[in-house]
RNA sequence: UCCUGAGUAGCUCAAUGGCAGAGCAUUCGGCUGUUAACCGAAGGGUUGUAGGUUCGAGUCCUACCUCAGGAGCCA
């Protein structure tokens, strides 16, 4: 089997080189495989600027160089035409981003048909509409880049501190948290099941087979959410770690975080770039983070004139003016145990209180990581699901974590595609993810 | 589900109740260094749908449809 990545063998077979390496071919004449992203041309002089996927390069087609019919090959592009071209590799200050060809050869392998999105301005409902060709533009080409540096670094983080991948299932037969948001599936004869809404319950069970343990996949919530920071299908990464404390997972939180944004500002910051994103706000995603309990909050609230009501959960309102008093992400803890999930263990300082905390990130992006220590008793746990009127029976096998050996357990789980648009300084989560999938939207 | 806003050319948008317009895209022509290139010309319309008011409706009224933003809920 071949390997593309292992010391780029397969990408030296290669006949092409790719834009993202051009630095290094300077003065070799090179064969570069791609669509053209757009073409100017001024009488003789034709300057069509091809893309390849890792990257833009402008050539240069000057009449007298090349043969006639390369020339009359030029006048046909049209904006999406898939071109190879050969050409001589040269640094040029005139040239965005600081390399350009001269074109000797250009072979057309497709004419693109009038190409939709053109490099004006357009709305939302038609660039969505037009996903599939969208991520081919500039600024969403750069923010799936982005999401594949959080991706590898959130793998990176875990890999390398001891955590072992154990993913969970979509299919589930029960809520984790409640029934109101889950999407049924009609195809077992049994029983009922529903898509997974949180691995949450399963990595309690691997945490206790693998000590550390993760879950990175697709997580679906039927939610009627309409908001900028809502998907229906999105992606989630969920730790958890037997014997630890809500302090350990803060710690952890804190940590790991600080590392997905280091990595990001380290790898893709000609992404970040493009994008236009304030670097000096990820640079300041430091250790330590702030950390603040719920009375602390809701006491900020209420004296910062905010309509509050204590007991009640942080609506996004709320999260942002939390969070606007820090310039990094803040933690919020010990919330009341009755707006969370039934799991949550009580604080044993004051049982009201639920040892659970939520990670809000700076800027109005609200909660990227919420969490905390799992209950461990089994009594309490089974007055808990009979408070919630939850079915007991979906939940043995959850029971018997509690049975055989219980121990202090604490996980939390990010959204991925939180990330992304926090890391990207972008507006609406739907660009965060290749095809978003929202409340009225399953197309492209 | 609720609140708010928007639907006019392929796209982004103009048009006091009085002739349906512009830029980009497309097609044709011009230009030997373009940077969302520029210059000239051409084609392109059931103004979301259905009613209503009016001498006359893109514009005002009613209902519906679609989309967007927000709330609740959540990561």
């Amino acid at each position: 089997m071949r390997n593309a990545s292992r010391d780029g063998q397969f990408r030296d077979r290669m006949t092409q080189t790719y834009i993202e390496d051009i630095a290094r071919h300077v003065g070799e004449t090179i064969v570069i495989k791609g669509w053209l992203y757009n073409i100017r041309s001024s009488g003789k002089l034709i300057f069509p600027q091809i893309r390849d996927g890792s990257g833009i390069l402008q050539c240069v087609v000057f009449k007298k160089a090349v043969p006639e019919e390369v020339w009359d090959a030029c006048q046909t592009l049209t904006q999406e035409s898939s071109v190879i071209v050969t050409g001589a590799v040269r640094a040029d200050d005139r040239a965005p981003g600081g390399f350009e060809m001269d074109v000797t050869n250009l072979e057309v392998v497709s004419i693109a048909e009038p190409y939709p999105i053109t490099p004006k301005e357009h709305g939302p409902e038609f660039l969505l509409d037009h996903r599939h060709l969208w991520i081919r533009s500039k600024l969403q080409h750069a923010i799936l880049r982005v999401r594949h540096e959080v991706i590898r670094a959130v793998r990176d983080y875990f890999d390398s501190n001891g955590f072992i991948l154990a993913d969970t299932p979509i299919f589930t037969p029960a809520a984790c948290e409640g029934t109101t948001s889950l999407f049924e599936v009609n195809y077992f004869d049994d029983e009922k099941a529903y898509l997974t809404q949180s691995g949450q319950l399963y990595n309690e069970a691997t945490a206790a087979a693998l000590g550390r343990a993760y879950a990175f996949g697709p997580t679906f919530r039927a939610e009627k959410s309409k908001t900028r920071r809502h998907l229906t299908e999105f992606w989630m990464v969920e730790p958890e770690v037997a014997y630890a404390t809500l302090d350990d997972i803060m710690d952890l939180a804190e940590d790991f975080l600080c590392f997905v944004a280091a990595r990001v500002l380290a790898n893709r910051r000609p992404e970040l770039e493009t994008l236009g994103r304030d670097l000096s706000k990820l640079e300041a995603i430091q250790k330590p983070f702030p950390r603040i309990s719920y009375d602390e909050a809701a006491r900020m609230l209420v004296d910062g004139g905010q309509a509050f009501e204590y007991g009640g959960d942080f609506g996004a309102p709320d999260e942002t003016f939390i969070s606007s008093k820090f310039d990094r992400p803040v933690m919020v803890h010990r919330y009341p145990a009755a707006v969370k999930a039934f799991y949550m263990k009580p604080d044993p300082m004051d049982p009201t209180k639920a040892l659970g905390v939520d990670v809000l990130a700076p800027e109005g992006y609200g909660e990227v990581i919420g969490g905390g220590e799992r209950a461990s008793d089994l009594q309490f746990l089974r007055d808990q699901i009979a408070r919630h009127e939850l079915p007991e029976e979906a939940f043995d096998w959850y029971l018997d974590l509690r049975k055989y050996g219980s121990v202090p357990h604490a996980g939390f789980g990010m959204g991925i595609e939180r990330c992304v648009a926090w890391m990207c300084g972008i507006e609406h989560i739907r660009e965060a993810i290749p095809f978003p999938r929202t409340i009225y939207r399953t197309k492209p």
